[in-house]
DNA sequence: CTATTCTATCGTAATCATTTCGATTTGTAA
DNA sequence: TTACAAATCGAAATGATTACGATAGAATAG
């Protein structure tokens, strides 16, 4: 995704364009991976000094609304990555190192349709943890 | 799982008995699904009125560490369940009405294994969350 | 049974992530 | 350029969880 898509997303729903915005996507687009809140204040912090929390996490939940970013639980705090603009489902590999996230080309629930006949499935919730290639060979 | 195994498993580690401590192991026995700290405090105040948070947090940590409970995360709070003594491993389905959990029998794992050659697996998530038959039929 | 010694609990304050709020600033459409 | 809604600031509030000093209670040896 270019900042500029997702700045057009903003406009599409009714928000205007901020810098801080811009900032925040770039961040997140150039992150390819999961990242804090803290993570977000500290690297927008070098850029706008005495940025409010209110901003940070306002915008965060914001671009989760509009879809322009994912998010996981880990440790009692938010984790957010860039949207997969990939239409189709799908799950992730997340390095446990450097936050890369690599998507999966299956998708599990398959496997239990004939286990849980008599269940109604939702949603379903997959992430394999570990090493990338990079991060394993250091 | 029986409160009498817990009490032992807690004895063995240097834990002392207390009947909190049998009653929070109760509840989560009978549960059958995961609860909320805020939901064992009130069932705990029944019981035990005045009874301190440090009493619920602390024992949680402790019951999850001696691996007697499980949590996972959601909206930013911590759910526990009785942890299951079933040596293997599995996965679970659960019901988003009444927080049962069904143990699965196959794990996704393998459907991965040859599409990350290069990454190095440590750890997965998967669950499937849903209704139950009985709360399915109301 | 009693003394001793840790552990557990209480009552409360502190911490951490997140949310909210009134006042002020800023983007943008007319 | 003006007007107005939306965005931001600075700071306080919230909600879950953790920590702490003082007291109570469980377990063990004598």
């Amino acid at each position: 995704m270019r900042v500029e898509e997702g700045i057009a997303v903003l406009k599409e729903n009714g928000h205007k364009y901020t810098d801080k915005r811009a900032d925040i996507l770039s961040y997140f687009i150039h992150a390819k991976g999961y990242r804090s809140a803290k993570a977000l204040l500290a690297f927008m912090e070098t850029s706008y000094k005495g940025i409010s929390l209110d901003t940070i996490y306002r915008n965060l939940r914001l671009f989760e609304q509009l879809e322009l970013l994912e998010s996981r639980e880990k440790n009692g705090e938010k984790l957010f990555k860039i949207a997969c603009k990939s239409g189709s489902h799908h799950h992730h590999f997340i390095c446990e190192s450097c936050g890369l996230t690599k998507p999966l080309q299956k998708c599990p629930l398959p496997v239990y349709t004939d286990e849980l006949t008599d269940y109604h499935i939702n949603t379903h919730a997959f992430e394999l943890y570990g090493l990338c290639p990079t991060c394993h060979n250091r």
